[in-house]
DNA sequence: TGTACATCAGTGAACGCGCGTTCACTGATGTAC
DNA sequence: TGTACATCAGTGAACGCGCGTTCACTGATGTAC
């Protein structure tokens, strides 16, 4: 048997759900060899399928990698909504929030790569701008939820932006972090410990009026 | 005469310039196609010389982005450096530098396209380490600064890097927020405020105790 | 239940292209004497 | 000052390769009657 990613349809002229296998090659592809590495053919040979096969549910290579994005955009809007059910503390919640962000990167560091490279996805995908909306809107329902207890005039917009930039510059950083901290002899903090003091001073930052 | 980028020497043999050149033409074609458009071949061909020759310079396509990335960090922290020259407030300071980042990273789309391009870098060339690592005491000497100013007992490493993840995931976030915008019709947020907010609720949170 | 047919999903060969690297070369420059 | 020579920077042709797209095709599936 040719390799598949989903073993569940056996040997057969069509393939069973060959979309989710090309986005798992494709993640699987751009985690190995960054996003510069990615090429549709690859993928098709990775998915065990002939590289025209695309085509036929993608259109073209940039159709696969917008529906790449868009799968790592409800990664983490799920994982984000997951992580805060049934907390209400404030800092709590919004702790919770950074490790999920950074975990769910971690995870699918293929989707991750895509996810904001512009010239990998279709900026115009209404799909793909609602993904990261939704993605958005977890990460703004749950600091509208806890607003009270920090501060009633807090700006929810202004909050849940800077939540998201600064876990997905840790998630940039993260690597360089490393290596330098390897190179100069520094001590290495864990990337938890980093996500907590991040959450620690935005929270007071917020509370502040 | 063929397109050159230094246009001090006159046409011969010889270019004058030819790294400086091929950097240049590197940063303008990743501001154009984004990191996935870049080839060595299109580089030489802006720059008016044959595809053999920056190997003479560079070695191979992964040296002349090494080099643009240095030549990234080095920019960013030359401005980081001359915003905060004179400024002894801890939040015009902070402000400056957040300021700062952001236009440099919109200034060289090109160059910050390849920064933290891993796939794209040598992750272990010392010079490109080096810079990153220059950029990040400049944040972190102007934040030792003003540290009594604010909070004695503050970690000046966790929150120089709160400040760096906040400006880079912002620089990347900037984009996709504007379009974001557009489509739900929300208000469209200027940058240099959003960078203000930022650096407000950072600098608080570096106050609390 | 059985057959005909339309539709859909995947094949494989062919296309033309731009790529990075290599290599023998040549033109320009700088230095030793 | 002039000449010989080494060194350096750039040329251009050749290489083999993997790429995305196209297209006529075929195998499988589902539906109408």
């Amino acid at each position: 048997m040719s390799r598949r990613y989903l073993g569940a349809v056996p040997d057969s002229y069509h393939h069973g759900d060959l979309p989710a296998a090309l986005r798992a090659a494709t993640a699987e592809l751009v985690t190995e060899r960054g996003p510069t590495g990615f090429s549709l053919r690859e993928v098709a040979r990775r998915a065990g399928v002939s590289h025209a096969a695309p085509a036929h549910h993608f259109g073209d290579a940039k159709g696969l990698l917008t529906s790449v994005a868009i799968e790592g955009f409800q990664k983490l809007a799920d994982a984000l909504t997951e992580a805060t059910e049934g907390i209400d503390d404030a800092a709590l919640r919004l702790t919770a929030c950074g490790r999920a962000y950074v975990r769910t990167a971690q995870a699918f560091p293929g989707h991750f790569g895509v996810i904001f490279q512009e010239d990998m996805v279709d900026p115009t995908n209404q799909e793909w701008l609602e993904a990261g909306l939704s993605a958005y809107m977890v990460l703004y329902e749950t600091i509208s939820v806890v607003r009270d207890q920090l501060n009633p005039s807090l700006d929810v917009d202004t909050a849940a932006t800077l939540s998201w930039a600064a876990m997905q510059g840790l998630v940039v950083l993260a690597s360089k972090l490393t290596v330098v901290a390897k190179s100069t002899g520094a001590e290495v903090v864990p990337l938890d410990d980093l996500i907590e003091r991040f959450t620690r001073i935005t929270i007071e930052g917020m509370r502040a009026r």
